[in-house]
RNA sequence: GCCCGGGUGGUGUAGUGGCCCAUCAUACGACCCUGUCACGGUCGUGACGCGGGUUCAAAUCCCGCCUCGGGCGCCA
């Protein structure tokens, strides 16, 4: 068995001998003649069976094949009008690489749906849909449009630990494991991590991994373990933060609409599909209240100081109808390390970046002076000693930063409009499924 | 964490007390078919999550368990 000369499906030409290899799609025998359409990771190819005129062996054999088994053909590839793809493979050799049970868990040919929790338990079978090998290619797609940014703006890719002794905030439930007997976390943000990465010489920084979150939550847009595009930057005050968030945004949507049009046609919005506009609205906090309260969409006015429920979100995110920033947060629900304005006490730098459905990005300009971040961290409950790791460094220069968090997973859905964030993760965690 | 709704052949479904030894599609098996492209045709195999209860009678009603999905809170 030796696949050297393999070509992809795709890729043959008429008039020349070709070997291809892939999964069997599908199977139609029509008596004297079959058709044998073989898919790989290119398209799919029709081979012609003719069985009075080919060697009864290789009829019976290839004929016998169950779906999705992989198989390899060798023979000529011939020009055919008839042919879906308007050329066909007349076949000599045939090979059954791997053959496949004849009852499938879920069907990759698409003719008979199957739910969610069937296509997790089945992700390989699953990905042998067109539709939703693309999401992962867009993703993959997302991903390194986002790298490229981000070296176009400067910044240095770091990897941070994920096994911690303390959490970031506090707040979020983390995930205990045990460290040779010693207590410890799996890490809910790379937060601290790049802040101090930040204050060192590499100054502009990303991250882009793993972050776990012990939440309960049970809902088509939370994961337990979800990837974190993560940005931090020096000499950066919140609104080039949000500066580089919008550019990250707009280039991964280009970069999706010039590299994956044929992806996007898997997944029927070839034509639906538009690149953000850049300039997203930044509203103010007060200014976001009172359009939600305008729309008149919720039965209880909102007033200064509440944070935003999901119904109030939708309203103005149908009311706005693109990405848009909230800003200028009240300080007190914001968390502690991120800087209120210098000159208003009561209002903080953080933001948010939305899209019209959910909260994809927050950020904004971190505390940097060492006493009123060490103070935070008191008047939060938390012990400023089990941090110490962190704020010592702050004694040492640290100057201005500020940075944010952009669920990956989170662009890819609201970007391709799926129903449920689990679509975008190949493998999900969450409050039901640790497997596989 | 609080609340709501589901679990029927491999897959996706119909069925809300007797019409159900359970519908349809697809898959699977057998046979027929020389241009299919969701190929077609004939026949066939295959299922009520688990345990208890109510009833003359339970897929259907009740209780418990298991399991899945969703809403809210919180967040990326």
């Amino acid at each position: 068995m030796s696949f050297e000369n393999r070509t992809y499906t795709a890729e043959v030409t008429p008039g020349e001998s070709a070997t291809i290899a892939g999964w069997v799609h599908e199977v139609r025998d029509l008596g004297g003649i079959a058709f044998l359409i073989v898919r790989d990771k290119t398209g799919k190819l029709q081979v012609k069976i003719e069985k009075d005129e080919m060697d009864e062996e290789l009829v019976e054999s290839s004929l016998d094949v169950a779906r999705e088994s992989v198989v390899s053909f060798t023979g000529d590839v011939k020009e055919e009008p008839r042919a879906p793809t308007d050329v066909e493979l007349v076949p000599e050799e045939f090979e059954l690489v791997a053959p496949a049970d004849t009852e499938l868990p879920l069907d990759p040919s698409g003719k008979v749906d199957a739910e969610l929790p069937t296509r997790l338990d089945n992700r390989t079978l699953d990905l042998r849909k067109p539709e939703v090998k693309a999401i992962f290619e867009i993703r993959a797609e997302v991903l390194r449009a986002a790298r490229e940014y981000f070296r176009s703006e400067g910044c240095t890719e770091i990897n941070t630990p994920k096994i911690v002794a303390t959490g970031t905030e506090g707040g979020t439930e983390l995930f205990p494991i045990s460290y040779f007997g010693e207590e410890a976390f799996m890490n809910q943000s790379p937060q601290l991590f790049k802040q101090l990465m930040a204050g060192s010489g590499l100054e502009r920084v990303f991250e882009i991994g793993p972050i776990f979150r012990a939440e309960e939550h049970n809902t088509p847009r939370h994961l337990n373990e979800a990837t974190s595009i993560d940005f931090e930057g020096t000499f950066c005050d919140h609104e080039d933060a949000m500066d580089v968030v919008e550019g990250i945004v707009v280039a991964a949507y280009e970069a999706v609409s010039e590299n994956c049009e044929e992806q996007l046609e898997a997944l029927d919005m070839a034509d639906a599909f538009e690149v953000p506009e850049g300039g997203f609205p930044r509203l103010t906090y007060e200014e976001a209240l009172d359009r939600i309260n305008a729309t008149g969409e919720l039965d209880e006015r909102l007033v200064y100081g509440d944070d935003l429920s999901t119904e109030a979100e939708r309203a103005l995110g149908e009311e706005i109808g693109s990405h848009y920033f909230i800003m200028d947060w009240p300080s007190e629900i914001k968390p502690f390390y991120i800087k209120d304005y210098d000159d208003d006490a009561e209002t903080s730098t953080g933001f948010d970046l939305m899209h019209p459905s959910m909260e994809l990005v927050s950020g904004g300009q971190r505390e940097h002076r060492y006493d009123p971040l060490v103070e935070g961290f008191e008047q939060q409950g938390l012990d400023p000693d089990e941090f110490e790791y962190y704020t010592k460094m702050f004694k040492y220069g640290m100057p201005p930063h500020a940075g944010w968090g952009l669920g990956a997973e989170r662009l890819v859905m609201t970007m391709l409009g799926l129903g449920n964030i689990r679509e975008a993760v190949l493998f999900p965690r969450d409050r039901q499924r640790l497997s596989p």
